[in-house]
DNA sequence: AGTCACCGAGAACGTTCGTTCTCGCTTTGT
DNA sequence: ACAAAGCGAGAACGAACGTTCTCGGTGACT
C-alpha cells in the first residue's frame, strides 16, 4: 500500500516522457506499459482511462515546470536580475537533450480543439506563468504591461527553440527583454 | 481534365479547414470525403496517401499565409509602418472566427517528432517568415537582430491568442515592437 | 441501340488502439 | 499444507482508421 504511490509516479514519469517526446496520440497505452513496466491491469487501476492519465501528466508538469523556473529565478538577489534569470533558465531548458517545446502548447495544438480539459490545462499553465511574471515585474517596480510583453517573448522563444532545435532564441529573448527593461 | 484541378483544390480546402480546426490525427479520410464531397477513390487518385495530403496542405498554407501577410504589409507607405502593420495583420488574423493558432506550430507539436517532413515544413514556414521580417527590418535601416526579436513577439502572440481565444496579444506585441523600434 | 470504359457510393480489409478478460502462478492466512 | 485471493502477462474485443475493392449505374463512342 505504501508501494502504490511509487508505481503511480513511475507510470506518470514514463508516460510523461513518451507524451512529451512523441506527442500524445502517437503513444499507445502499450507503450506506457512497456516503458513503465506496469501491467495494463494496474495502469487502469491507477488511472481510469488514457484521458485521465494525460490530464494528470499535464497537472504534474505544470507544477514541476513552474517550480523549476522559480527555483532558479528566486535565487537571484535583485528584481532586475530575477527577470533576466527567467530567460537564462529558458536557455538551460532549451539546451536539455530531447527538448521539444512546451508540453502545453503541443497538447493544445494536438487536442485543444477536441478536449476542453486539455485546453483548460494549457490555459491554466500559461496563466500561472503570466502571473509569475507579473509578480516579478511588480517587484521590480516596472509598469504592469511589461509582464505581457515578457511573456510573449518567452512563448515565442519556447516555440522557436523547439522548431529549430537550438537554445539561441532564449538569448534573443533575453536581449529583447533587456531592451524593454532599460527603455520605458 | 480541366475539371480536375478544381476538385483537387476543393479537397485541399476542405481537408485544410478540418486539419486546422480539429488537428490532423483527429480528422479521418472519411471526414475529408464528407466535407469535400469527393469520393474516396478520387481522393486517393489525387493524393497517394493521407500523409501526402497533409504535406500538400502545409505547402499551400505556407504560401497563402505569407501572401496574405505581405499583401497587407506591403501596402503601407513607410518601412516603419510596414513593420507595425505586421502586428495589425496579426490582430485581424487572430480575430477571424475559428482562429486556432499557427497550423505549423500545431502540426509540429502533433507530428513533428514522428514525421520529419512535417517538421521540415514547419521550419521552412518559420524561416520564410523570419526572412520576410529581416527584409522589413533591413529596409527600415534597423539593426538585423531586431528581426529575430520581432519574430519572437509574433510567435508568442500567435500562440497566446490561440490559447486564450483573444486577439489582444497582437496589440501587446505591437506595443512591444514599437518600444523596441523606438529605443535602440 | 449496344458495348464498354469509367465513376460514385459505400462495403470490405487489415491494422492499430483503448479497454477488458483469462489464465496460471504467487502469496497470504489459518 | 491448503484454500482463497491477488496479480502479471498477454490474449481478446470492439471501435476507428487508412486504404482498397465491388457493384451498379451512367455516359461516350460506333
Amino acid at each position: 500500500m505504501a508501494e502504490q504511490e511509487p508505481t503511480r509516479q513511475r507510470v506518470l514519469d514514463a508516460a510523461g516522457e513518451l507524451f512529451y517526446s512523441r506527442g500524445i496520440q502517437t503513444v499507445g497505452m502499450d507503450a506506457v506499459r512497456n516503458a513503465s513496466g506496469v501491467p495494463l491491469k494496474r495502469l487502469y487501476a491507477l488511472f481510469p482511462s488514457k484521458d485521465a492519465l494525460v490530464l494528470e501528466f499535464l497537472r504534474q508538469r505544470d507544477a514541476q515546470w513552474l517550480r523549476a523556473l522559480a527555483g532558479h529565478v528566486d535565487a537571484q538577489p535583485t528584481p532586475e536580475e530575477r527577470i533576466t534569470a527567467v530567460f537564462d533558465w529558458l536557455y538551460a531548458w532549451f539546451s536539455e537533450p530531447g527538448y521539444r517545446g512546451c508540453a502545453f502548447i503541443n497538447s493544445f495544438g494536438e487536442l485543444g480543439a477536441v478536449s476542453p480539459q486539455v485546453a483548460e490545462q494549457a490555459r491554466h499553465h500559461k496563466q500561472a506563468f503570466h502571473a509569475y511574471l507579473t509578480d516579478l515585474v511588480e517587484a521590480a517596480g516596472r509598469p504592469a504591461e511589461l509582464a505581457g510583453r515578457l511573456a510573449l517573448l518567452a512563448e515565442g522563444a519556447i516555440v522557436t527553440a523547439a522548431l529549430f532545435a537550438t537554445p539561441e532564441p532564449a538569448r534573443q529573448a533575453r536581449d529583447a527583454a533587456h531592451a524593454l527593461l532599460h527603455t520605458p
